[in-house]
RNA sequence: GGGCGUAUAGCUCAGCGGUAGAGCACCUCCCUUACAAGGAGGUGGUCGCAGGUUCUAUCCCUGCUGCGCCCACCA
């Protein structure tokens, strides 16, 4: 325990105070007030005088703020807040940054919507630049890159004060003075700096390879981006030329025949075994191929035989890289076909025939394709339909092309064994919560195939902190690249040169230019704990924090925000970066669908909260346990709202009407009272061992059993007796132990109901309950020994007397005329 | 196709070797001096299916089925 901790233990267990009791407690108006307290107070500031061993550091998930939260974030970022606030009554100081995920795409798509711009990089920023008045959606203002990333940075800065006022409104234990965004000038520079290491150490590189590409946004996509969705297409039966007759295979793309390179089929393929080593010629192009051997081909997928495109698909790419073909690109960057007649095409009739397809999306391409085939004949039968998976880019509507670009890769073991190994055991040194998760990062560090491409072809990021000269033709050397010092970080080579140019000599030969891409917001987001944490800015405030206890999210980014983080942690410091992950589960719908927003089923947490309350939205998140998905259920916050209801009315009893009566457990003295602090040493303990496991659902359950226990049996069975003289050993008994197994139920209930028990405990007791020490079996004296059973059996009294009156259809305040008790304490009789 | 999870009262879930528990919902009663956005009492289950181990299985093992998620799947 820390001395500050100490320090309040006394205070609060000795003072005598007033209590004021409210005539009427309400939980309505708590929020406001008490988040202006602790915000006035600063009641969650991390000490950061503290040793390591004091700190319990948490690495929480920043919100992309320009997408919209729905409960499923309201309850995870609430099981944070459990863990932490456990933690600083335990008494850690607890590190615990919120961030801000404002850079990338989501924000870019935002401010296009909402000013009705578009980024065109090759206008010149205009300094009087106002947005329109009223946003054309469908006519989008063409902009300078300068003047749209300032239109993100206005946005940004609006939307994080709604966030904020969020998180401040459920009762996040968050030090806001900790919080940082990742495209602000901290995580530029740590961005950059990262980078930079990566480098020099050979782990980032830069090469040109095909990378699969959305053709909408117009950029590259990275492997944990994508998402495979149903696709609707057909197989056409399409004839190829041999010497001896025509070879049939099956597409979905006839639209790439003009870009074949090679008819594969596995070697063991007696089917084509006579044709290895041949050529065929392609239908319509007359372009000669060869057909090869390969045993990625599967002899019972389509006609068995497939044509290899450069690039259709990953198989494609692993064909081309294999077996040394050639590269016959057509798709571009904006998904068309090459408007040049390439060479490989550039006889008859390929020319000829190719003409019609110059420009064409893939789409009307592939119509164009068919109907040539039909004139040759080639194509065999009709076009049969078929649904296939298709890679997208997750927030992409069409599928992804793959494109020979020029991008940056950090590795992660998707190319190299020996790396992979290594991370897979960095998975094994995390505590998993629930265990079974680490299977998922198993999982999805054995399937990478490829390095981690963290460029992207954007406006509003992070920029790459590197130029390139330029030769005497003003072609750019990619091999020598220019990067800056780390000092002069963070830079945006868009606008400065680097050391030894002039700005002058920017796209001039023999000068340099820029790299004109930014980092994906992954390579920034998998620095958060560098960010947050001071990494080689504040060494003091690193030492203290890093690496850390906790990180904490929903199971969907395991792949990419938490490997993303175990990667830069591997290279940059040879560690994992925390200790522990515990991973939340989804909030679903009541059909069990993921809830989102673009199936319109996600729920708004802002009315959630104004109808039930913080308190009541942050029971039910902890009825969510760690992993497990979780239907929203409305129903469910009514009894969270009920608890911090009864929280109120029988502290209002306790202090109001039996007066505040001293915690010295010395006084407890009758057998039942001593009984029931037994029942709460065996609550404390459960609900400690719990919570220490990360279990804060059976931490509650815990708390909640003994409560509901106390206030129906227990208040009523001695309320009598509290209601004696002021000396009475029996009644000073009753009211010691009221006061007693108030003072601890409210701080083992205040993670859970901050509001509630912050606002009971201010009635009669100095500071904050969130600054006090979380309550030990021991304090609760030598009666907290007793065992529980007593008060069970007078519980059972009571039912038996409560089932004899409802029975009879009398009120419950009827007089008993006579009961009998037996030893069965079930057998109860009440006349 | 591979992996992981899950299957217990109408709903949400706990239990995990000794013939079933909670909350909600439902029914009944009670406006009782902490509490009607309450209180009290009660109804309700062959614990997914089929085998196996065991004196005993909801719980352990095997197989199957349903559901969910992750991955793979563009010929």
């Amino acid at each position: 325990m820390t001395e500050i901790q100490q320090q309040t233990r006394e205070t609060t267990s000795t003072e005598q105070r007033a209590v004021v009791v409210p005539e009427k407690p309400a939980l309505e108006g708590l929020e406001t007030k008490w988040a202006e307290r602790w915000k006035a107070e600063d009641i969650y500031a991390f000490d950061r005088t503290q040793p390591r061993e004091n700190v319990y550091a948490i690495d929480t998930p920043p919100p992309t703020v320009s997408g919209s939260l729905h409960v499923g974030h309201v309850f995870s970022y609430t099981h944070t807040d459990l863990v932490a606030r456990f933690q600083r009554m335990r008494g850690k100081t607890v590190f615990y940054p919120m961030g801000w995920d404002d850079n990338g795409l989501p924000t870019e798509r935002r401010v296009q919507n909402y000013f009705g711009v578009r980024c065109d990089p090759s206008l010149p920023y205009d300094p009087d630049f106002s947005p329109p008045e009223k946003p054309d959606p469908k006519r989008q203002l063409p902009i300078s890159r300068p003047n749209f990333v300032e239109l993100c940075e206005r946005l940004v800065v609006q939307d994080e004060q709604v966030f904020e006022s969020l998180w401040r409104t459920l009762g996040l234990s968050v030090d806001w003075s900790q919080h940082y965004t990742t495209i602000g000038p901290k995580a530029q520079r740590v961005s950059q700096r990262a980078f930079l290491r990566n480098y020099a150490r050979g782990e980032a590189y830069l090469t040109e390879a095909p990378t699969l590409w959305d053709v909408t946004f117009q950029t590259a996509v990275a492997q944990a981006e994508l998402e495979a969705r149903e696709y609707a297409g057909h197989y056409h039966r399409v004839a190829f030329h041999g010497a001896n007759g025509p070879v049939y295979i099956e597409t979905t793309r006839p639209e790439l025949i003009p870009s074949v390179v090679a008819l594969i089929a596995h070697p063991d393929d007696e089917r084509y075994q006579p044709l290895f080593g041949s050529t065929v010629s392609s239908p319509v192009f007359g372009v000669e191929i060869p057909v090869l051997a390969h045993p990625a081909a599967e002899p019972d997928k389509g006609a068995g035989i497939a044509m290899c495109c450069t690039f259709g698909d990953l198989t494609d790419v692993q064909w081309w890289r294999e077996l040394q073909l050639p590269v016959r690109t057509l798709i571009g960057r904006d998904g068309r076909m090459s408007r040049e007649t390439p060479e490989w095409l550039a006889h008859e009739p390929a020319a000829a025939a190719y003409e019609d397809l110059k420009g064409k999306t893939a789409f009307s391409a592939r119509e164009a394709m068919v109907a040539k085939l039909r004139d040759s004949g080639d194509l065999d039968g009709e076009p049969q339909p078929t649904m296939r998976m298709a890679n997208f880019y997750e927030r992409g509507d069409k599928p992804l092309e793959i494109v020979a670009t020029r991008q940056w890769y950090i590795r992660n073991g998707g190319r190299e064994a020996d790396l992979r190994a290594e991370l897979l055991e960095d998975g094994a040194r995390i505590d998993w919560i629930p265990a079974h998760m680490k299977h998922r990062y198993d999982n999805w560090v054995g399937g990478l195939n490829g390095d981690w491409l963290i460029s992207r072809q954007r406006f509003f990021g992070i920029p790459f902190p590197v130029w390139y000269p330029l030769d005497d033709d003003g072609q750019p050397d990619y091999d020598h690249p220019l990067m800056p010092t780390e000092d002069e970080l963070p830079v945006d080579p868009s606008t400065m040169a680097p050391r030894g140019y002039s700005e002058e000599q920017r796209g001039r030969p023999g000068g340099f230019m820029g790299d004109p891409d930014v980092m994906d917001t992954w390579a920034t987001s998998s620095l958060t704990p560098h960010i947050a944490g001071g990494w080689a800015e504040d060494d003091d405030l690193w030492q203290r924090v890093f690496p850390m206890d906790l990180c904490t999210n929903a199971h969907d980014i395991i792949r990419t925000w938490l490997f993303s983080r175990v990667v830069r942690a591997h290279f940059e410091n040879h560690r994992v970066p925390w200790s522990h992950a515990m991973i939340s589960g989804f909030i679903v719908d009541p059909d069990r669908k993921k809830m989102s927003k673009s199936k319109g089923n996600a729920v708004v947490p802002d009315e959630v909260l104004g109808r039930y309350g913080a308190d009541a939205v942050r029971w039910r998140a902890a009825m969510a346990r760690p992993g497990l998905d979780s239907p929203f259920d409305e129903t469910q916050m009514k009894v969270g709202r009920r608890l911090a209801m009864k929280v109120l009315n029988v502290s209002r009893f306790v202090l109001g009407s039996v007066g505040a009566s001293r915690i010295e457990p010395a006084l407890v003295r009758e057998p039942v009272d001593c009984a029931l602090l037994g029942a709460l040493a065996n609550a404390v303990t459960g609900a400690t061992e719990a919570f220490e496991a990360y279990d804060y659902t059976s931490a509650l359950e815990v708390t909640e059993r003994f409560f509901w226990d106390f206030c129906d049996d227990y208040v009523e069975l001695v309320k009598e007796r509290a209601y004696g003289d002021e000396g009475d050993p029996r009644t000073d008994s009753a009211r010691a132990t009221l006061a007693i197994a108030l003072h601890t139920v409210l701080r083992l209930l205040a993670p859970f109901l901050p509001y509630v028990t912050e606002e009971v405990w201010s009635w009669w007791q100095e500071g904050s309950v969130h600054r006090q020490p979380w309550p030990l079996a021991t304090d609760l004296g030598a009666a907290a020994a007793s065992t529980p059973q007593m008060l069970e059996a007078v519980a059972a009294v009571l039912a038996g007397i409560r089932g004899a009156k409802s029975s009879a259809k009398v009120g419950q305040r009827t007089p008993v005329e006579s009961a009998s008790v037996t030893g069965d304490p079930g057998a109860v009789e009440a006349v």
